[in-house]
DNA sequence: TCTATGACTCCGG
DNA sequence: CCCGGAGCCATAG
């Protein structure tokens, strides 16, 4: 198995974990934080393959421009946005409202 | 090994 | 802010 957490996905998973409850983030920002400021691709890569994860709230990570880019992916067509409003997150044509003001930075964790 | 792909981001206009 | 193009990097085939 893996030896020391070689898995890229896994760490992407338990950033996405950390993020708050109303809160979402961009792959930019979490993929900064891993050290991998220029992989931001492979955290949407990770994202796809985090629906074999059960605590990774895929549907807080955005792209920087607060688009749901991945609301594609999930089961419904409007799932992603469903879950962001459950939150108390505006959506307005995929896009999360005021995305700046409820962007959160992994490196703050506020 | 090489090529293609992508839930991104940056840059210039 | 919107649009088009280029860069980056890990995974899959």
């Amino acid at each position: 198995m893996d030896s020391n957490n070689t898995n890229f996905f896994e760490r992407v998973y338990e950033v996405a974990r950390q993020i708050p409850y109303g809160r979402v983030t961009s792959y930019g920002a979490i993929a900064k934080f891993l050290g991998a400021a220029r992989s931001a691709r492979m955290v949407g890569w990770a994202m796809n393959a985090s629906h074999t994860m059960e605590d990774v709230p895929a549907h807080r990570v955005v792209n920087r421009k607060g688009l749901l880019t991945g609301k594609f992916h999930f089961d419904g067509t409007n799932l992603m946005q469903q879950l962001l409003e459950n939150e108390g997150i505006k959506v307005v044509d995929n896009q999360i409202v005021d995305f700046d003001k409820y962007f959160w930075d992994p490196a703050k964790r506020d």
